[in-house]
DNA sequence: TTGACGCAGTACCGTACGGTACGGTACATC
DNA sequence: GATGTACCGTACCGTACGGTACTGCGTCAA
C-alpha cells in the first residue's frame, strides 16, 4: 500500500511563492523527466549527503540549473521535492484480512519489524534522516516534519490498528495503545538507528535483521501477550 | 564521574597538520579562556544548528578569528573541541556499592533511564547529535565517532557492569549481555530521540521522564528479571 | 518555412564564508 | 624603558555556491 502524503502535507506554507515546486507534493504530478532528476538527487544524497550544490545536481541529471530553478523554486524545494518522492516509493507489508490468530498476529508484528528495520538501515533512508535532521535544526526548512510524517508517525498509524485488532481478538493486552506502540518501536528499532545516523557502518544484513525482528516481537509478545 | 575521552580518542588521524587542536582532547587541557569560547560555540550551536559562521563564534565569545584559528586551526577543530568539551561535563549515576537487592537494582536501572532521557531530550543534546548526524554525512570530520563514543557506546559500558552484576546475584536473567542492553536502550529511549532530532518540540518534563523511565525498567525486568 | 516553446549548457552576479594578515593594546619579563 | 607575548578587532582575499540571464538546439504545430 502506497503511503500517501498528500493528507499530511498540511497546509501549504505561508504565501507560496508562484514558482514554488508546482509538482511538490506527490509522485503523481511529476513528470518522467523530474522523477529522473530527482532520483540523481536521491543518488547525490547517499554520495555525499545534502552538502552538494545546485550545481551537481544538473551536472549528475544532465539538466540545467534553470530548469531545476524552474521546477523546483529553490534548493530547498529540491530537496523537498526529492524527500517527498522517495517517500512516496515506500511501501508497508499489508494487515492480514481475515481473523486475526496469534501466528497471524505474530507473523504480522515480524513482518513490520523486519520491513521496517530494512528501510532505516538503508543508505537512502540514513541519507534522507541526516539531512532532515539537520534541517530540523536550522528551521530552515519543513524536511523534518516530513519525514518524521513518513517515518515514525507512519509506523505508528500503521501498527496501532494492528494491535488494537489484537487486543480486540483477545490476543494483546494493553491499556495506552501509545505505550505499546513506543514498546514495539523500541524493542525493534532500538540503538540501531542512532548508532547508524552517528556513521556506524554495522549495517545488518537480512538474516540479522530477521532474527531481530523476531527477538523483538517475541519480547514484545512477553510484555502485552496474553495467554 | 567524569566521562574520560581520552582512552576511546583513538589513533589521531593521518599526519595531524602542526596547527591542529592543541586542546583538543579533553577539559583540563583548555585554559579558561578557552573554555569561555567553547561554551559560547554550544550557545550558538543550540540557538543555529552547526550553521554558524567562525566569525558568529568571534563576536559572540569576543574573540579574534585569528586566536580561533590558532588554538583549534579550523572550523572543524573549533566544532570537534567544542563536542569533547561538552562530553567532558557530562555525568552519570553511580552505581550502587554494596550488595545488590531487587530494589536497589531497580533504582539503578531508574535512575540510569531518567539520567539518560534528561540528557538526550535537552537542547544542548539535541544540537549536538544534530550535528554530528550531518557531519557523519559528509564524512569530513569526526563528530559522528566521538558523540557515538560518548552517547550510545558511553550508556552501554556503564550499563553492562550492573546487568552483569544483577545476573551474578541471581536478579537478572539474560544469556547475551549485548542483547539485555539493546532491549533496555529501546525501552527508555524507543522513539524519544528519532523524533526530537527531526524536530519535533515534545520536550518531556522530569515528571514524564520519572513516569517512562519507571515504566520502561518495569518492561525490562519483566523480560529479563528472575523471581 | 516559420515561430513558439522547452530545455541543455554556460556565462555571469552577488554574497557569504573560511582562512590570513596586520595594526593596536595590555601585560609580563628583563 | 625595551622587548616579547598574547590577544582583540578588522580589513582583506579567494572561492564556492545560490540564483539569474542568455544563447543555441531540437521538437512540434500551423
Amino acid at each position: 500500500m502506497t503511503l500517501t502524503l498528500a493528507p499530511d502535507t498540511a497546509p501549504r506554507q505561508t504565501a507560496a511563492p508562484a514558482h514554488a515546486a508546482p509538482g511538490a507534493s506527490v509522485g503523481e504530478e511529476l513528470s518522467e523527466r523530474q522523477r529522473e532528476v530527482l532520483d540523481a538527487v536521491l543518488k547525490l544524497m547517499v554520495a555525499e549527503g545534502d552538502g552538494f550544490s545546485v550545481a551537481a545536481v544538473a551536472r549528475a541529471a544532465s539538466c540545467s540549473k534553470e530548469t531545476l530553478y524552474k521546477w523546483f523554486g529553490d534548493r530547498d524545494g529540491l530537496l523537498t521535492a526529492t524527500v517527498r518522492w522517495q517517500a512516496s516509493k515506500v511501501r508497508m507489508p499489508k494487515l492480514p484480512e481475515d481473523r486475526l490468530t496469534g501466528e497471524s498476529l505474530e507473523a504480522a508484528l515480524t513482518g513490520f519489524a523486519a520491513s521496517w528495520l530494512t528501510v532505516i538501515t538503508g543508505d537512502l533512508s540514513i541519507a534522507l534522516n541526516r539531512a532532515a535532521v539537520s534541517h530540523a535544526g536550522s528551521g530552515k526548512s519543513r524536511l523534518g516534519e516530513i519525514v518524521l510524517t513518513n517515518g515514525p508517525f507512519a509506523m505508528k498509524r500503521r501498527i496501532e490498528p494492528l494491535l488494537e485488532a489484537g487486543r480486540a481478538a483477545g490476543l494483546l493486552d494493553f491499556a495506552d495503545v501509545t505505550d505499546a506502540f513506543r514498546s514495539f518501536f523500541g524493542l525493534v528499532v532500538a540503538d540501531t538507528q542512532i548508532r547508524l545516523l552517528l556513521g556506524e557502518d554495522s549495517h545488518p544484513d537480512q538474516a540479522e535483521i530477521g532474527n531481530l525482528s523476531a527477538q523483538a516481537v517475541t519480547k514484545f509478545l512477553r510484555l502485552y501477550g496474553r495467554g
